[in-house]
DNA sequence: ATTTTGGGCACT
DNA sequence: GTGCCCAAAATT
């Protein structure tokens, strides 16, 4: 397409305005989706040429217009991308400039091909070696990144590594930032699979010939191959020259993730994730916007890349709630994910053995496809599932495993069996108090107790990352040696553990022991080699992992998820306990699963003990359509927030005296939200629930758009919101 | 968001 | 008149 353009349309970054209209200058060729720089003020700013502008009644006139400086050297914005972003702001209610921006992911991309400087140790030793240089040394050991990376990665500043450049011990490596990444290979290690695998498998691999919108929902339980058959929908892709999109929820499944599709394709994947360094980043940018990149994996922020031949999407684990972006944009990547399928016209697949209720809901509707993989790979059987009834059967005092669960883990010991215990709670206590004056310890930036961890010897927040030294005395009376932990975290079971099974191999997996990749692997294969009995974590590990000697599965404490009264507290408990039991039993000895409760009626709990799934679903979808709740219908928070309280609860309630009256929709609050102080900012809630039918996102912004707030306010839409906290 | 402008006010 | 602070307007 070739558009001659004199006047155009400009998205333009780092504010808040809108659209403006600019001139092109003779001679320059500007197309819709170019990446371009133009002045604002007296500055310079990035903008993406969004369509040609004509000069209507009511626009700006042609001279007050200023010309675009320069089109950037990166091929346009492809329209299908383009109608995502309007899509994706229209929907979340989200300013375009903001969903644009993760398109475009690195200024430094956009400069167009070159040399980047990263540096190495050289394995010489500085002359002179003080306290940082010698932390520097040791840090970067087998590193090679950027100085302000290697300052990061070794927690030393920019200053120091210059001056072990200066000293010989680090040496400037020259990086093309367009080198070539090695070809996969769709036929390296085609698998066996079986019959139904097979099936799905040929199903997924015709829909990426056809190149057609045919959204599938891959339904197989734990074990039974899933990631198998849509392999080979990408070893389709890749013969036929397409690109394709892999979104997982979670950093810590793509160590595994990455070793398997090697396996397969002989190289690596792209990676695509927050913590890839600037310079992959930029490398992988490129190959993605020229088409050289064939598969990428990544988190949620991979799926606004400019994919220039997008022929397949896959969502694995799509049922996770961490596909939903909480900051920011708060957009839920399995459902963008779906829309940007139907804007490139391509096959999507959303793989889980949990799907959500709205994916299986649309499934029943006939928009998915549902494929089921009902059998696990290779005849293994899925594991039993027995209840621990804690109010029967209680742990000893100041204990949490009961008597019953830790026999099966001392029969496991006997049999060289490894077991493995859940519980979705980091640290050794949730909150500790003084025994002399009953002081709690509470975070000062967010209504929370600081959560012990005792390896660290730390008391942490997990909202906004506050931490102090676990004192020894009380802050408030002064008393030593009285602070008691109350409740148990991973920390604490593993010392359980550890007390009464003395001589057990116990390895911890949270995100605080599991926190880099060279970790996951390390953990990864000791499990698999059979060198740890006893695995103690959080949900980190529930998933995507084969240990062919775990037999024995405990759920800690499986009430811990429905406080709260969550939308969909049920839904994710059920989820969190169907993956972390469907480790069990994966090999050729069966698996058993203990779950330990003090409500074993409760419908969610009931229903896994059953292993009846269909049971759980019907009476999830009674509740919700009861409910209005999705996917029956639909909800929205606006959360205002300052670090002024009365600031917030002013701006709150101006919001909710100016609500608008409708039938098809109905707004509870203003109230505080649940956690009423969040990182320093106070915080007031307004949820809105609404019939399927009404139009919720015209509403808001018809209610919400004339209204004008304090600079330190911020107002925040959540459409389809996940948290409720 | 950032920068510019302009009004009000105290001070010289 | 000048300098300073803050709010409002403009940015194409």
């Amino acid at each position: 397409m070739c558009v001659t353009m004199t006047r155009v349309r400009l998205l333009v970054f780092n504010v808040a305005l809108g659209a403006l209209d600019y001139r092109v200058p003779e001679g320059m060729l500007v197309q819709p989706g170019s990446v371009v720089v133009a002045p604002l003020g007296p500055r310079q700013i990035l903008g993406i040429a969004w369509e040609p502008a004509r000069l209507e009644a009511g626009e700006v006139p042609e001279a007050k217009l200023r010309p675009i400086v320069e089109v950037l050297p990166v091929p346009p914005l492809p329209t299908a991308l383009r109608r995502l972003i309007e899509w994706t702001a229209d929907y979340y209610c989200a300013p375009m400039s903001a969903v644009a921006r993760m398109a475009l992911a690195s200024s430094a991309a956009l400069k167009g091909g070159g040399t980047v400087i990263e540096y190495r140790l050289t394995g010489e030793e500085p002359a002179r070696l003080t306290p940082q240089r010698l932390a520097a040394l040791d840090a970067l050991h087998g590193e090679q990144a950027t100085i302000r990376e290697l300052a990061e990665i070794a927690g030393v500043s920019e200053g120091v590594l210059r001056g072990l450049v200066s000293a010989g011990a680090l040496e400037p490596v020259a990086v093309d930032i367009d080198r070539p990444y090695p070809k996969a290979d769709p036929d390296f290690a085609v698998p066996e699979l079986s019959g139904d695998q097979q099936l799905a498998a040929d199903t997924f691999s015709n829909a990426v010939r056809e190149r057609a919108f045919r959204p599938f929902l891959l339904d197989g339980v734990t074990g039974s191959g899933k990631t198998e058959c849509y392999f080979e929908a990408i070893a389709e892709a890749l013969r036929l020259g397409r690109q394709t999109l892999v979104l997982l929820p979670e950093i810590a499944l793509t160590q595994n993730f990455l070793r398997r599709f090697e396996q397969r394709f002989g190289v690596p994947p792209l990676l695509w994730h927050s913590s890839v360094k600037s310079t992959e980043r930029r490398r992988a940018w490129r190959a993605i916007v020229s088409g050289e990149a064939q598969v990428v994996v990544g988190a949620r922020s991979a799926l606004f890349l400019p994919y220039a031949n997008l022929g397949l999407i896959v969502i694995d684990e799509a049922h996770e709630v961490s596909f939903k972006q909480d900051d920011g944009v708060r957009y839920n990547a399995r459902d963008v994910a779906v829309i940007r399928a139907r804007f490139e016209q391509v096959p999507v697949i959303l793989a889980s053995a949990t799907p959500a209720l709205e994916s299986l809901q649309l499934a029943e509707n006939g928009i998915y496809e549902r494929i089921e993989l009902p059998d696990r790979f290779g005849g293994a059987s899925l594991p039993d599932i027995g209840i621990v009834d804690l109010r029967h059967e209680p742990p000893e005092r100041g204990r949490w495993l009961a008597p019953r669960l830790l026999r099966e883990i001392e029969a496991r010991l006997e049999r060289g069996e490894q077991s493995l215990l859940f519980l979705n709670r980091r640290g050794y206590a949730p909150l500790t108090l003084c025994r002399s004056c009953g002081h709690r310890f509470a975070c000062p930036n967010c209504s929370a107790w600081l959560v012990e961890h005792r390896f660290s010897r730390r008391l942490a927040c997990h909202h906004c990352g506050h931490g102090v030294a676990t004192p020894d005395a009380c802050p408030e009376c002064g008393e030593k040696d009285c602070l008691v932990a109350c409740g148990p975290g991973v920390e604490r079971i593993a010392e359980e553990v550890r007390e009464l099974l003395p001589g057990a191999r116990i390895a911890q997996a949270t995100s605080d022991t599991l926190n880099t990749p060279e970790r996951i692997t390390e953990f990864v294969e000791a499990a698999e080699q059979g060198a740890i009995d006893v695995i103690v974590c959080t949900q980190l590990v529930t998933k995507g992992y084969h240990f062919p000697e775990l037999t024995l599965v405990g759920v800690v404490d499986a009430d811990l998820g429905l406080e709260g009264g969550d939308l969909r507290a049920g839904e994710r408990t059920y989820q969190q306990i169907a993956q972390v039991a469907g480790r069990a039993g994966r090999g050729d000895k069966p698996g058993h699963v203990l779950i330990q409760t003090r409500h074993p009626e409760a419908p969610v709990i009931a229903a896994l003990a059953a292993g009846d799934r269909d049971a759980f679903y019907e009476a999830e979808t009674q509740g919700r359509r009861e409910a209005g709740a999705p996917p029956f219908g639909r909800w929205a928070a606006i959360i205002v927030s300052s670090e002024d309280e009365a600031e917030a609860r002013e701006a709150a309630r101006a919001i909710g005296g100016s609500r608008p009256s409708h039938p098809d929709i109905a707004i509870l609050g203003p109230a505080p939200a649940p956690l009423s102080l969040l990182r320093g900012r106070y915080r007031y809630r307004l949820l809105i629930n609404a019939r399927r039918s009404a139009q919720l996102q015209k509403v808001l912004r018809q209610w919400l758009d004339p209204l004008q707030f304090p600079r330190g306010v911020r107002v925040s839409i959540d459409v389809d919101p996940y948290s409720f906290v």
